[in-house]
DNA sequence: ATTAGTTTGTGATATTTATCACATTTTTAT
DNA sequence: ATAAAAATGTGATAAATATCACAAACTAAT
């Protein structure tokens, strides 16, 4: 192990993600020294569900779904999540068994920590503890709402609100290629292929979405949200 | 503030909550002398979803339903939790807003405990806030696991699943007072007050259940089983 | 004990969404 | 460029569950 960073990516962290900014100097260039960066091209599979893991992953570049295999042997896609993000935390901290998999949506670049050196800055260092134990409860929180959405709202409402979701959160812009499939969509709101078709058909006929092969535009905003919230 | 513990049912919770184990004697101690320990009755609420918080909420003794208002107005609830647990956790370290309710089902005995001196120990105790990493974690993934199972899963099914859980992990017996009215269980579910009903027929007819008021009791549990993993 | 309020049960019906079958389009590989 | 494979669109139909309306049972209060 060497006493200063070399050519290592860590240090850019700093400004995406809070936790990492709040390590001391001598903390990065450990961490630096001790993690991995792989990038996966779209499509690929960046953790597998049920494999056991020594490692941290966080992701510093691109766009993945959080998906895991039902009862019903169908995949579900529990989530979209942007870098910058911890995504095997929550598996790791448990039972160091994934309980999920995560594929990546576009070209991405994930950053392997061992997790004996991220368990000795949590020790070590109680802010960086504090703020993974805030991005692990703001998760939880958002977690409770999507399910509550998902089951109170009737299906064209949760789809106008994972749009809403898509243009805000994800992309910050009305215009953008939906990084899903009709199929991989029907698996992140709950329903069918077919169904999604029609739906979107719907939304178009209202004006609301223009919608060529993969690339959505909201034309009204209020329209969907109106939908979003009482449909 | 004084430097040995009153009469203080902290030193209890040593035993019962792996994250208070942890703690040292002097910490203990603080903690003691800045809880307020209050008792519930049951169906009385200990939470209220939007209400501002600046104290963490141990339940010590009881079982309570964790609920929220869903976009249409309506109470869905996201799951029960029994005692001992950190049951406003997630909200207070994200934003100190209360996302959620929390409503005793019996009575019970919530511990509430100074944001300041929490926060204190996190910072300084690692292996007090690797725990709770640990239980937020375990609790993010338990919530992926019950909204994929509720989203794939036919009704039936996950009633079932649900069944079994307040006989295996709630009461540890096949034959239990529901803490619940078929409105609540229907809450909890995701369906209406009359389907559970029928479903809840259904199970005794096929000898599964027999059901008693609130009273049931588990006959098969192999077949609830196999109506919870394939139904 | 009687009444009022709440919870539960039950049948008829409506609604939503899934399923199925097949056509069409798009993408990928040769 | 062509064939094969994968993804998408579309109508007809089926299945699951919600909704509605009302009856019955239970609970709590006077």
């Amino acid at each position: 192990m060497e006493d200063k960073p070399k050519e290592c990516s860590c240090i850019e962290c700093t400004f995406k993600s809070t936790p990492v900014s709040l390590l001391e100097e001598k903390e990065l260039t450990n961490l630096c020294n001790s993690c991995v960066h792989i990038e996966f091209k779209a499509g690929e599979n960046i953790i597998r569900q049920g494999a056991f893991t020594t490692n941290i992953a966080y992701m510093t570049r691109g766009l993945a779904k959080v998906h895991m295999e039902g009862p019903l042997k169908r995949d579900e896609i529990i989530k979209i999540t942007k870098a910058p993000a911890f995504i095997g935390a929550p598996s790791v901290f448990s039972d160091r068994v994934f309980h999920y998999s995560v594929t990546s949506l576009t070209d991405s670049k994930v950053c392997f920590i061992d997790y004996q050196l991220f368990d000795k800055l949590l020790l070590e260092n109680g802010e960086f503890a504090r703020e993974l134990i805030k991005e692990l409860s703001a998760d939880l929180i958002k977690q409770f709402h999507s399910c509550v959405n998902k089951t109170q709202k009737r299906l064209n409402a949760y789809i106008a609100e994972v749009l809403l979701y898509f243009a805000e959160s994800i992309f910050e812009s009305n215009d953008f290629h939906l990084p899903l499939s009709r199929n991989e969509f029907a698996q992140l709101v709950g329903s069918t292929r077919e169904t999604i078709t029609r739906v979107f058909h719907d939304f178009a006929e209202l004006q609301i979405l223009e919608i060529n092969k993969d690339h959505l535009k909201i034309n009204d905003v209020k329209k969907l949200n109106d939908i979003s919230r009482l449909g």
